[in-house]
DNA sequence: GCAAGGTC
């Protein structure tokens, strides 16, 4: 039996239907869908899921406590299962077969995951034959070429993407240990390092300190308001834009009279190009800025493409292939909501794309697959597909053109200027008409008009700070510094808000993040830097070349890892209390109005968790704090408090803006009151019958545990009696409130 | 409970 190995099911599924005679027959094997045909020999198509196998630590060294960090450096790596269905399959499958095909993604981690499966099949199947295709789309020309041109496996690139694995694990581990453990931050609250998310999160860090260090200039700017003929006002600004000096700004302020004469009027043509097919990161960048985080826009694209209506979404190509009919691919839309904009397109005589400057052999770029109906999506989804539809479009279109117009203004002597724009010829931008610029629209002027000033302005203004990253400039830059994949980087931004690290979009670093970078910096300055990650692609590129053998790189890695290890035993102390000290900050909510000491996020002697003063027991100012969820304090603060607004982080779910929890329990309290107002004709049961959802079988149950009257099952400590008669805590919590 | 990389 021959076997064929793809990277995923549909890839399994496509690849079938392409090689077989006949239509393949699905079969089920171990619980995974399986495509067999009869060619030469009988052939079976199955698909993996990307990874099936995960390296770890063998079980002894899960313990952090007893386990030193540093011993991860050189402990033993193994590789375990993750998915053990597609496993068996492989057994099963892998027991019956004479020949192998790894038909896997054409790149390196495609190499390394279809060497995974194969020795997954040699430990039962020895002896096995195998060899490998190449191809860069399932089209029936590409895949009938590769099938008939089998190569071999390329072992050497394979250990290149297992080198990478076996550094993150190695790096990662050791020292996200070493740090939660120094920091007394164990349990869910780990500080976690890792080759790529900690040169993200110092990106960030280094960021908030540039706005911190930066000091507001402060510069003023003049405007004229002018009447045109027809009566309508417009406004003109003084070809100085920014004075530094107010005095100097006063000074054009007094000349300014009563009439403006118009020097020069330049009209002129500008044109601006359609848009570059979408990739990843282009994707990503366009969904960010429609309002949706890098996160959800990928996990919106992986259901459109599952659903067959956009191609695969995780891509760095922004050239389309030859091998895709792209005429085809816009006749699709000859029906439906995008009708007006095919039939526009395929009027054209040719039809030629925009090419972007990265292209790649592993999939297309991201283009609208089929025709889908407004009705069969959500409408998150239908934004994002609309807007891959338009992108799609917009590759092919013309370009748009404005015309500007730039007017130059005599004010005794002093010059002023005005600047319009109008769209001429909408080209892409009527495809694609997302951030579109507005029209400026002026009056008609000519050069020797006089028009009469109608006001003047001086405007106070200040430098501002430059701005924090949106999530989808980070993902750009991140693909500028090469940190992360197409498939990860929106994971890894999604990691720091897990852990954190961050909050807000754009992307806001804690007094945690702080610490963490800095004592990395200072001590592992290795793992803040892209350039790990640049050194890395480097030894890959070597060792996938065969100059040099995996083992030496990685004997090389763990050498500069103990150099770390070596750093941090010399300063443990340091590295301890300065950890501590900016989780510390993190707690600080502000300062408390009756004695001046902190306000901090503390926990009871009982575990919970509430706002109390630092100057307990002196002072014993506090406000509740919700049960669960990590606290964020923000830097917004309430103007009628003074302290800081919070965020409550729950794992999964939407961080949850509580704003400042003074007001916020203000306001609870006012809730409260009014709903006790609400209801206040219900009067206290008088008999344990009485008390809603208590019947007779109930009462007897409750006597039985020593409670038989509605004043004892007030006052009985609810978890206690839930003990003794194995009703829900809840329950007895809700007769309680409604006694109350 | 630790990373980053695939895919769902």
């Amino acid at each position: 039996m021959h076997l064929i190995i793809a990277e995923k099911h549909i890839a399994a599924k496509r690849i079938a239907a392409i090689l077989a005679p006949k239509k393949p027959k699905q079969v089920r094997v171990s619980g995974m869908d399986t495509y067999e045909f009869k060619d030469e020999d009988r052939t079976v198509v199955m698909g993996l899921s990307g990874h099936i196998v995960q390296l770890d630590f063998p079980k002894a060294y899960n313990n952090w406590q007893k386990v030193e960090s540093k011993e991860l450096i050189d402990a033993d790596v193994i590789t375990t299962p993750t998915h053990v269905k597609i496993v068996n399959a492989l057994k099963k499958l892998g027991k019956e077969a004479t020949h192998v095909t790894i038909a896997t993604d054409y790149d390196r981690e495609g190499e390394l995951i279809g060497v995974e499966a194969l020795e997954i099949i040699k430990k039962v199947n020895p002896e096995v034959d195998f060899d490998r295709v190449f191809y860069s789309a399932i089209t029936k020309k590409e895949i009938d070429d590769a099938f008939a041109n089998p190569a071999a496996i390329d072992f050497n690139l394979a250990d290149a993407g297992h080198s990478r694995q076996v550094i993150d694990l190695v790096w990662g581990a050791s020292l996200t240990r070493y740090l939660s453990i120094s920091a007394g931050r164990l349990g869910k609250l780990f500080l976690s390092v890792g080759r790529v998310q900690s040169p993200t999160l110092a990106l960030i860090v280094d960021k908030e300190k540039e706005r911190q260090a930066f000091v507001p200039k402060p510069y003023w700017e003049i405007y004229a308001t002018l009447r045109d003929k027809s009566g309508e006002l417009f406004n003109i600004q003084h070809k100085t834009q920014k004075f530094w000096d107010r005095g100097e700004a006063e000074k054009v302020m007094d000349i300014i009279g009563d009439n403006a004469t118009v020097s020069s009027v330049v009209r002129s043509k500008k044109k601006d190009k359609p848009p570059t097919p979408f990739n990843t990161t282009e994707f990503i960048g366009a969904a960010s800025s429609i309002g949706y985080s890098a996160a959800n826009a990928m996990r919106i694209a992986e259901s459109l493409y599952t659903s067959g209506f956009i191609s695969y979404p995780r891509t760095d190509n922004t050239v389309y292939p030859e091998s895709i009919d792209l005429r085809a691919q816009i006749e699709v839309f000859k029906k439906g909501t995008f009708k007006e904009y095919a039939e526009k397109l395929l009027a054209k005589d040719k039809l030629v794309p925009t090419r972007g400057k990265k292209e790649t052999t592993d999939h297309p770029p991201i283009y609208p697959a089929s025709l889908a109906k407004k009705s069969e999506l959500n409408d998150q989804e239908w934004k994002l597909y609309e807007l891959v539809v338009r992108r799609f479009f917009a590759t092919f279109a013309e370009e748009a053109e404005w015309e500007t117009l730039k007017v130059r203004f005599d004010i005794e002597g002093e010059e002023f200027k005005a600047n319009g724009a109008r769209l001429l010829h909408a080209g892409w931008r009527w495809y694609y008409p997302y951030n579109a610029p507005q029209d400026r629209l002026l009056p008609a002027l000519e050069e020797g008009d006089v028009l009469s000033i109608k006001g003047k302005e001086m405007l106070d203004k200040e430098t501002q700070p430059p701005g924090r990253y949106g999530q989808g400039r980070l993902i750009k830059l991140m693909e500028e510094l090469g940190l992360g994949t197409k498939a990860t980087r929106h994971d890894i931004i999604s990691k720091l808000y897990s852990r954190a690290y961050v909050h807000g979009n754009p992307l806001q670093p804690t007094k945690t993040a702080f610490a963490v970078v800095e004592a990395l910096e200072k001590y592992a300055p290795t793992i803040t830097k892209h350039d790990m990650t640049s050194k890395l692609e480097e030894d890959m590129d070597s060792i996938a070349e065969g100059e040099i053998q995996e083992e030496n790189v990685l004997t090389e890695s763990r050498k500069m890892l103990h150099d770390v290890f070596a750093e941090f035993e010399e300063n443990t102390e340091k590295i301890s209390e300065s950890l501590r000290a900016g989780l510390r900050e993190d707690k600080v909510i502000g300062i408390c109005k009756e004695c001046g000491s902190k306000l901090m996020v503390r926990r009871s002697k009982r575990g919970s968790r509430f706002i109390g003063c630092d100057g307990y027991p002196d002072c014993n100012f506090s406000l509740p704090l919700p049960k669960s969820g990590q606290v964020i304090v923000t830097d917004k603060v309430c103007e009628e408090h003074g302290i800081n607004h919070i965020k409550i982080i729950n794992p999964g779910k939407r961080p949850w803006d509580l704003g400042c929890p003074q007001c916020n329990f203000i306001e609870w309290k006012k809730t409260q009151e009014e709903e006790k107002r609400k209801q206040p004709e219900s009067p206290k049961p008088e008999k344990i019958t009485d008390v809603p959802g208590i019947g007779k079988v109930t009462a007897k149950k409750l006597e039985d545990a020593g409670v038989s009257t509605v004043d004892e099952l007030e006052e009985v400590n609810a978890r206690e009696l839930s003990k003794s008669t194995g009703i829900s805590v809840g329950k007895i919590m809700k007769w309680q409130e409604a006694i109350a």
